[in-house]
RNA sequence: UGGGGCGUCGUCAAGUGGUAAGACACAGGAUUUUGGUUCCUGCAUUCGGAGGUUCGAAUCCUCCCGCCCCAGCCA
């Protein structure tokens, strides 16, 4: 019996994980065995430039280029920009720079969907002399009362059998700018009484007398994106249109302009847009959480946005990794929080170099240490990486330890530092508690008496005793000082709109999200990291250094990317509970 | 009570009539100079529910239940 074929790895040796097989992959698949678009597969991303880009977004992206990349295919990246009201250039230049720093690239093909607005004004005319579009002057109140409900059909605009000629020649003025805002629009002509309501006479394009950051003032009339999508996808010669779920009533709609216009028909496939826990993903709120300054801006590292991850530390590689992890589905679903995490931690581990930081300092005097000695011990970068060599960390008499490595105490789990007890300081020696220092006033363990033992250098006792925990320290008097974001989830439930009876997912942010540490004593090898270098905290979790922070004041500052997997922590709570 | 979709482990997700992949999470154990990593082991007799067809159903049929989307001159 042969052995089923494993689908997760490439059979090249490398180990790079090839992408699951999902239904959107299967019509592809069937369309080339088909022929059916000559065997191409041309797919394209079409984000709006109103607001940056996010990890559901990272879904699409690397689905569309994923296609293209796998299938001898096309991605083009595309801005769908088509509402001069909501839209700038700064989120087209984000845009650009969030997807190819996920390494994606689109070459020349970098279209516009207002690079089409002459061709699109011209589909329109047609539509009209084919008796398929008309313009209508009711108020945007009165189309809205005419469309009908859910359950019951709509009436038909007193305009709506207007003559051709008539239409056509409003929508010229239109055009030219001779109606204010709002008193016009160019309407398809389909079936009042359909019972998907945007087959009801969709607006095709409406009057907006602003300029557009593309065309400036050359159109007062914009196209909507029922009527531009299609065409865009048409022109462009798209194989696969694919979107989102909440795009499958438009459907419908996609398909009729193409047909009635007789061009080029490429098929829409909806796919489940990513939720995640812990985290709101939906544009609306993001730009909410940016105006009212609920975070420090688009790219605040407890963002979902790119620019977030990238400012946290996160890895494109990593991210990735998630997407391909996650799956395309049609059904509705919120992917654990604790995953994306986890793609993070694998790529990390492998790649990011270990180095000894101190977020809450207690001093250890190592009293039998001689006071102005140094002994210089090797430290190994990175245990998953040879390559990675070695570095040397100063030892003195005087040092910084974790204060939750010590407790005075120790409860039956607890295996680090306590009164009389001997634990091992990585790479250096193994070192026994003498002595407890309080201040006097608040009772608070202010700084710890030690010994060490000299044969143990380097952390192994000729001996052969053994010790229960290995602490991280730092020199005291080496310690380079940073200041230390720790970034913890954005909102305090798994589902920020399950608000209960507060108002709004604002009311369930977590007031703890960040948490700011200064002076917190690192290694003498820090001094020298650049922007956003990203390190392991030994025992800690991943770090980067911060790329935006100042680097001309010299400050380091280090953003938490994610903690280490925390068996400790986990043992602690669940006593907690008993 | 219109139309369009979707319901497989705590969370994602394969499966497309031949007898429930995998991942994360979780729980044990081994190794370990990071309570990290790695490595073993366990984790759906059952696929929203009820009937039916079939030698055989998560896959086909019927009915029911639940959830999502649509009434922007947003995308």
């Amino acid at each position: 019996m042969g052995k089923p074929e494993d689908r997760t790895q490439k059979n090249d040796g490398t180990g790079e994980r090839l992408a699951p097989s999902n239904f959107i992959r299967t019509i592809v698949e069937q369309d080339r065995v088909a022929g059916k678009w000559d065997g191409r597969v041309h797919t394209r991303f079409p984000p709006e430039p109103n607001g940056y880009l996010h990890i559901g977004h990272a879904k699409s992206i690397c689905l569309n280029f994923g296609l293209a990349r796998d299938y001898d295919g096309l991605c083009n990246l595309r801005f769908d920009d088509t509402n001069p009201t909501k839209e700038e250039v700064e989120y087209v230049e984000s845009i650009k720079a969030d997807v190819r720093w996920l390494g994606f690239d689109w070459q020349d093909r970098e279209y516009y969907a207002s690079d089409y607005f002459d061709q699109l004004y011209d589909f329109a005319e047609q539509l009209i002399q084919k008796g398929k579009a008309y313009v209508d002057n009711l108020s945007a109140e009165e189309v809205r009362q005419y469309r009908g409900t859910l359950t019951e059909p709509g009436k038909e605009s007193p305009h709506r059998d207007r003559p051709v000629e008539e239409s056509l020649e409003l929508f010229r003025k239109m055009r030219a700018g001779q109606f204010p805002d709002g008193s016009h629009v160019l309407r398809a002509k389909i079936d009042m009484a359909s019972p998907n309501i945007l087959m009801r006479d969709p607006t095709l394009y409406r009057i907006r007398k602003v300029s557009h950051h593309r065309t400036g003032d050359k159109w007062c009339i914009y196209p909507l994106y029922d009527f531009t999508h299609c065409l865009s996808d048409s022109i462009e010669g798209i194989t696969h249109s694919i979107c989102t779920l909440e795009f499958e009533n438009n459907r419908e709609l996609y398909d009729w302009v193409l047909d009635e216009l007789g061009v080029y028909h490429p098929q829409q496939i909806e796919f489940a847009r990513l939720n995640l826990t812990y985290t709101v993903l939906s544009k609306r709120k993001l730009i909410r959480l940016v105006d009212e300054g609920h975070v420090d801006g688009w790219d605040d590292p407890r963002m979902p946005t790119i620019s977030g991850l990238r400012r946290r530390g996160y890895t494109p590689e990593s991210i990735r990794d998630f997407c391909e992890r996650i799956g395309v589905a049609r059904r509705d679903s919120t992917v654990d929080i604790a995953l994306l995490e986890h793609c993070l931690r694998e790529d990390l581990n492998r790649r990011a170099n270990r180095v000894m930081a101190v977020l809450r300092p207690l001093k250890v005097v190592i009293e039998n240490f001689p006071e102005d000695q140094v002994e210089e011990l090797e430290a190994i970068n990175n245990p998953e990486d040879p390559e990675a060599g070695t570095r040397s960390i100063p030892f003195t008499r005087e040092l910084y330890i974790e204060q939750e490595d010590f407790m005075e105490e120790p409860p039956k789990k607890f295996f680090r530092l306590a009164p009389g007890r001997e634990v091992r300081l990585r790479y250096a020696f193994f070192i026994t508690c003498t002595g407890v220092v309080k201040d006097p006033d608040t009772g608070e363990v202010v700084e710890l008496r030690c010994t060490y033992d000299p044969a143990t250098r380097g952390g192994d006792a000729p001996d052969g005793r053994k010790v229960k925990a290995t602490l991280h320290w730092v020199s005291a008097p080496h310690a380079a000082r940073a200041e230390v974001r720790l970034y913890d989830h954005l909102f305090d439930r798994e589902n920020p709109n399950d608000v209960g009876k507060a108002e709004s997912f604002v009311d369930t942010l977590h007031p703890n999200s960040l948490e700011i540490l200064t002076d917190c004593p690192v290694e003498p090898s820090l001094k020298s990291a650049v922007a956003g270098e990203r390190f392991q905290f030994e025992r800690l979790g991943y770090f980067c250094v911060d790329p935006t922070a100042d680097a001309a004041s010299g400050r380091l500052v280090f953003n938490r990317t994610v903690t280490l997997r925390d068996t400790w922590a986990k043992i602690q709570k669940r006593g907690g509970k008993a």
